[in-house]
DNA sequence: AGAGGTCAAGGCTAGA
DNA sequence: TCTAGCCTTGACCTCT
């Protein structure tokens, strides 16, 4: 179907993939289907292992477990009548291992149910570690040759591809992904391409979303890469002749000839037309900007504290009571508020705002930042229920949750959506309008340009983007409502999430906040 | 070229006019061409290294040769600017090794006079060994087209056609036998589909006149097939042509709805219009379906754990609070309707659904399938009653208890129903309603076919279909009711179930919920 | 034990 | 339609 082929891995451009859920409504929201439809759930699920700690404890008591029960049978090739030498039983053909429900790394995830060791990626009987996580040859294989040549892969679906035996050839950016989101470490490819010997202390590897998202993107292999060599224009066309580039380190295929982007939609000019209007303006010229503005910007995120409800040492206690959590809540909003005022401040641009408008959009965005950072890092808390008591219909919420479970948002990109959110000339009150319209349109440019020179998927720009509105009508709802649900919507996103970093018991009224 | 078929006697007998499915198979490779064009490190030239694979030296002397014999050097990659392939040289394009059929190994058979490895079958350029014998990447596709697709030919001459580069398409009875009688091995064929790995020894066979005949004619169809004899399909229309064939090795196509056996007589061409007739009956399409697309459907089932409440180690309390017990049904909530949007998505066909589509389909069924879960298992429980505060009157809960307690559904009848049931195209809201019929019709025959293929009693898929819309019935009025109650309806039978596989002690509150 | 390598499986998709 | 060349895959292999 050409309708499929030509769907990218994105929203469908024509809007957000989210039905209307009019009628989910009747539902308590526990129950909605819905919800883990946005959510990778199990596919996101690997990345809430207890951490595994740092002396790779992880890996080694995974690997004891493996051991012990390891049956040394190997393959009963007895092929009968029509056997083709299919090495595994037909009943662990196609179960993945974490399909239902996340759970932590235990010796029940090594074992499947007919005591084998089951891939951390599909499901299929494991051989052992590989590249740090106990896997099958043919995840092993695809993360070698993956790593090894390069590859850029595109999910023509949602980024969500379940992975079992069956099923992991069907997407292969999702297959990419999964493994590095279960830890395969690609320090563990060796250079020299030498087997043999022990890779002493290459464990696996616990990569950010953003780490992640520089794989799959292909950008890793411009930066700071082992290999200095810069890979051709990836926009250009194949090259005729062969093999032009340098040499490439042992073992490391040179990049393919043919435009590490995939030719799957035609090479559009995303932010034509449709959009907005916006490069109805044609991109006004190469920025020539010395200092890189947005990587600067995006520095600024570093200023405060992050690990806000850490450093109150939530962390510590097994269960809060209501007003210790309140508390709580109360200085995490000072601080993210804080903190807020503070990148404002520093934005480099800043001087030249008056201190009028700089307060105006101050108090105009920050709505929205609290919503960027509370939702951001939902991307296996999508599933959370809003509480129903709440005047904003879950449908709303549904459609965030979902857009930002979706969006994957690396640290960077928060920074980025923020930035362009902040520049919103179209509030009232602005006493220079053309201002900040004018220092939007420039780092709307800049930052797409910033993208581009990452070789960010192509439209992830305009993904971003597109997510403001959605995040705006949310920032107003937020705003309308009083304190006390405020409080609620928000930190109720910020609990979970930093609880998925860490925190065990999270009393359960918060849940029902 | 149509024409040229015609003339020349050599539509394919016994195979359909059938739509290529494949795309329901077709995952997205990665788009990276040439890769061993051009990198030096992952030639295609893999055939050329000197190591020989010891464990394979005795089943495959003939690899040895081939081996041996090689010329290092590999593609004169000159042949890149029209030529598809053209690196062979025209001088053997049509100078078959022998020029008649039917001779056995030996040395010269490998060589060509020019030093490349010629197919056993066609004398084209070998790429390797395909099934057993060196051969060429037509023969081995031809071979496999032809055993996977249950494929029967006819020769219009005097089955002894000459097999060469030009000529080998001009008869595929002939190619296909010489393919038999050359060794080709059907066993090589994998019956899961898995690419990759290796087949322990599996080499070359040699078949026996009979035996290959048996293949030729498609006889070999119909024995030691794992499943015994099939019936005719029952609802599928009358067959012009008698019996149906016997089901196929698991994950082999399903055999065309028409009668394989073809009288030898008729001119062939005959055959062709016969068919494009008999497909205007309601079957819509003719299922050559390379997978078992049922087959793997039904093995969706397994995706997630079904131990719900034993998961929540019930089990292990002698009894519950309320509280308890409402969280628990919440969960067990909460983890079916995840299996169940697993199941979704993890559907072969999922890929070409839009996801909005996928999710109204979702939305709209999910219910139907929690009543069937609930019920099904009902089989001893058919004299349970609905707690008679709920706004369904027990008469249509009786109803409902009676048909499905009647049906006694196994557990793959429980997944058709499920399926058929998914693929509501009646549902409103739909973005491509035709597409969805159109699975529906095909899942339709699909599932029909799967059943006669498994002997099942004539009419049971009739049976499994009428369940339906009572079942919608019940749904749309679950629907309508408040959660509580909901709850209570669905997840009491839920726990009943769950009781009967294993639970022995459930509170009796449990019951009067 | 776990790196890398092998090479026939199957898949994809032009082109006929 | 079917063909066949190119590609990816993965069970088994060797090497350290």
């Amino acid at each position: 179907m050409s309708l499929d082929l030509g769907r990218t891995g994105m929203p469908p451009v024509g809007g957000l993939p989210t039905p209307s859920l009019s009628h989910v409504m009747r539902f308590p929201m526990s129950f909605n289907p819905m919800m883990s439809m946005y959510n990778p759930y199990y596919p996101a699920a690997q990345f809430f292992r207890p951490h595994l700690n740092p002396a790779q404890q992880g890996a080694h008591a995974a690997l004891k477990a493996f051991n012990q029960s390891n049956t040394p049978t190997y393959i009963s090739s007895n092929a009968s009548l029509n056997d083709t030498g299919s090495s595994r039983s037909d009943n662990s053909s196609d179960s993945p291992p974490h399909s239902t429900h996340h759970h932590h790394l235990d010796q029940s995830d090594v074992n499947s149910r007919n005591g084998e060791k089951q891939c951390r990626i599909c499901g299929d009987r494991a051989t052992g570690l590989h590249y740090g996580i106990i896997s099958c040859e043919g995840c092993k294989g695809f993360f070698k040759r993956s790593i090894c040549n390069r590859r850029v892969y595109r999910c023509t679906r949602d980024k969500m591809c379940m992975m079992s035996r069956k099923q992991r050839n069907r997407c292969q950016f999702c297959r990419l992904k999964k493994c590095l989101e279960a830890g395969m470490n690609r320090k563990a490819i060796r250079e020299d391409g030498m087997p043999g010997g022990r890779n002493k202390s290459i464990g696996p590897i616990q990569m950010s979303a953003e780490e992640v998202h520089s794989v799959l993107d292909g950008s890793v292999y411009n930066e700071n890469s082992i290999t200095p060599q810069a890979l051709p224009n990836p926009i250009s066309m194949q090259l005729p002749t062969g093999p032009a580039h340098s040499s490439p380190p042992l073992n490391f295929a040179p990049p393919p000839p043919v435009a590490l982007r995939i030719p799957d939609n035609p090479p559009v000019s995303v932010f034509q037309p449709q959009f907005m209007n916006f490069t109805t303006t044609p991109v006004p010229s190469p920025p020539e900007q010395k200092p890189d503005l947005i990587g600067e910007i995006i520095e600024l995120e570093d200023l405060g504290n992050t690990d806000l409800l850490k450093a109150h040492k939530l962390s510590e206690k097994e269960s809060l009571n209501t007003n210790e959590l309140l508390f709580i809540l109360a200085k995490t909003a000072d601080e993210l508020l804080k903190k807020q005022i503070d990148w404002a401040k520093a934005l480099p641009f800043a001087p030249q705002i008056s201190l009028k408008d700089h307060i105006t959009l101050l108090m105009n965005t920050w709505a929205e930042t609290m919503i960027l950072y509370a939702f951001t890092d939902l991307k296996i808390y999508a599933h959370w229920k809003f509480p129903m008591k709440t005047s904003i219909s879950s449908n709303e919420c549904c459609k965030f949750t979902g857009q930002f479970a979706e969006l994957r948002l690396s640290k960077n990109e928060v920074s980025i959506v923020k930035l362009i959110n902040f520049l919103n000339h179209d509030i009232t009150g602005l006493k220079d309008v053309s201002q900040i319209e004018m220092l939007n349109k420039k780092f709307w440019f800049l930052c797409q340009h910033w993208l581009c020179e990452r070789n960010v998927q192509q439209g992830r720009f305009r993904d971003l983007i597109r997510a403001i509105p959605n995040m705006r009508v949310l920032a107003a709802k937020i705003k309308e409502i009083n304190d006390a649900e405020r409080l609620s919507i928000i930190f109720t996103q910020s609990i979970l999430r930093i609880r998925n970093s860490g925190l065990e018991e999270i009393p359960e009224e918060i849940q029902n906040v």
